[in-house]
DNA sequence: GAGCATTTGTCCGTATGTATT
DNA sequence: CAATACATACGGACAAATGCT
């Protein structure tokens, strides 16, 4: 682990210690570091700056350098990515806001996605949703407007938009197509992601259908600061197992073999 | 997409001369940015570090820093990634080269997958591909060898581990299941896929089975370099279009809205 | 192979700006 | 307001890798 240089040596050393410590903490601040191992500022900084590139660390200008955990999550073809219970059965506590609300014409985009005509009315609703109390994931979705005619004040106080749509726009949604990658957000959602701008972040995209009639009812575009989640998708190929399917391990972090494959130079 | 502060405005700058240039052409060294924009290297430094950052260029001790291209790895249910299919229709070049071939006994994690007992034997494949000669994938995979008895010449000859299966194992491999995570090599594997330590890269595992018999007869994981690659995911969900699934455009590299979708503060 | 200029990698010390507490 | 801590910046220095002569 340990290269050559010397900040290096000295980020390695650190994010051992910040292992075994709550998500939270305090780590020692740039001066502290410089007097510890007798370097500069500025390879005190270089130092932390690696575990901040690691996502070991979350820094804030003035208040310091703080212990970063991220959480897992998980799609598949069955299971949609739930953040609340996924973040819950995490030990965490995840809190989404409406940030804004408003009637648009589609774009051509999502107008193709959704099946309706390019202009056609549909509510654009942004999501903020809070992990831990810190800023996790912005979800764009919209919703044509003849599948729900007015979003009431509901959106605001109901967390699942799924509980919406059933009550007031009657209809029953399930995913019909998903894509996951990764995308430099425009200026205005890195804003509201808080992420710097020109910056990669993984970007979930979706569409919900009606189950009982296939009307493409939703889409949506998450956008995950990768500081904060981690994305893993499971796929299922062509070839299907005879019955229910098994149930894999899926713990760990880093595939069946946990990032520890043998093998040698 | 300006910042306040000098460096980020170079980055930007530099980031917009760089967009219409081809990719490994060469960029202005630190020094010389330096002297154009009439600040200190460390500044002009830190602006090609924010472009190292965003994927946008290379470096190279020694030799100088020159622009980067990613090449999009797409997985469906339907279609798996054919890196050098892929590449080809990128207008690049993929080669890849076996670094390793060695007999051990199955590892818990894959023997699980590969539903073997613990410790029987399997062939351990390394393969490394480059994409216009820049390395970019790491693979590892696992084949027991009831599956295939010898791996011969033929592994280092043969591209397609499809077709050496194919003929020397009497089988038709078809993708059973795939995961698509991040995750922290260790480090024999970061250093086959020449990434730095404790930095987290794209993974591909999949399990391939028997078309005809449905035995698991290989089971890989894909490390991606994050510099290099760019991995998709398409998923479908329960809900199935009736008749053939729809051709659905996917050029540009953001999502149907590009990542320009509209929004306001 | 040896030598040299170029270029990035790392480090030092210092200074000022800015956000948080 | 003051103290703290990170952000940016300057100038200089040497190390290490590369590419050319």
């Amino acid at each position: 682990m340990a290269n050559n240089s010397r900040y290096a040596g000295i980020a390695d050393v650190l994010a051992a210690e910040i292992a075994d410590r709550p998500a939270g903490s305090r780590v020692a601040s740039e001066h502290e570091i410089a007097g510890r191992f007798h370097v500069s500022r500025a390879a005190a900084r270089a130092a932390v700056q690696e575990l901040e590139q690691r996502l070991l660390v979350r820094r804030v200008r003035g208040a310091g350098t703080f212990v970063n955990r991220r959480t897992d999550l998980v799609l598949s073809r069955r299971q949609g990515p739930s953040l609340h219970e996924t973040v819950r059965q995490a030990g965490g506590v995840a809190r989404t806001v409406v940030r804004d609300v408003r009637l648009l014409p589609l774009p051509a985009a999502e107008a193709g996605l959704l099946e309706r005509p390019p202009g056609s009315p549909a509510h654009l609703l942004a999501r903020q949703s809070y992990i831990d109390g810190l800023l996790s994931v912005l979800a764009l979705i919209w919703i044509p407007s003849d599948v729900l005619t007015e979003v009431g004040a509901a959106v605001h106080a109901v967390e699942s938009l799924d509980t919406i749509l059933r009550q007031m726009g009657g209809v029953e949604p399930v995913r019909a197509w998903c894509r996951v990658s990764c995308a430099v957000p425009a200026p205005e959602i890195a804003a509201q992601l808080e992420t710097e701008c020109g910056r990669e972040v993984p970007l979930i995209e979706s569409l919900s259908r009606d189950r009982a009639t296939g009307l493409a009812v939703l889409c949506s575009s998450m956008w995950n600061r990768p500081d904060r989640t981690r994305v893993v998708v499971e796929l299922d190929g062509p070839w299907q197992p005879p019955g229910p399917p098994r149930d894999r391990e899926r713990g760990g972090g880093g595939g069946p073999c946990g990032g520890r494959c043998p093998l040698g130079g």
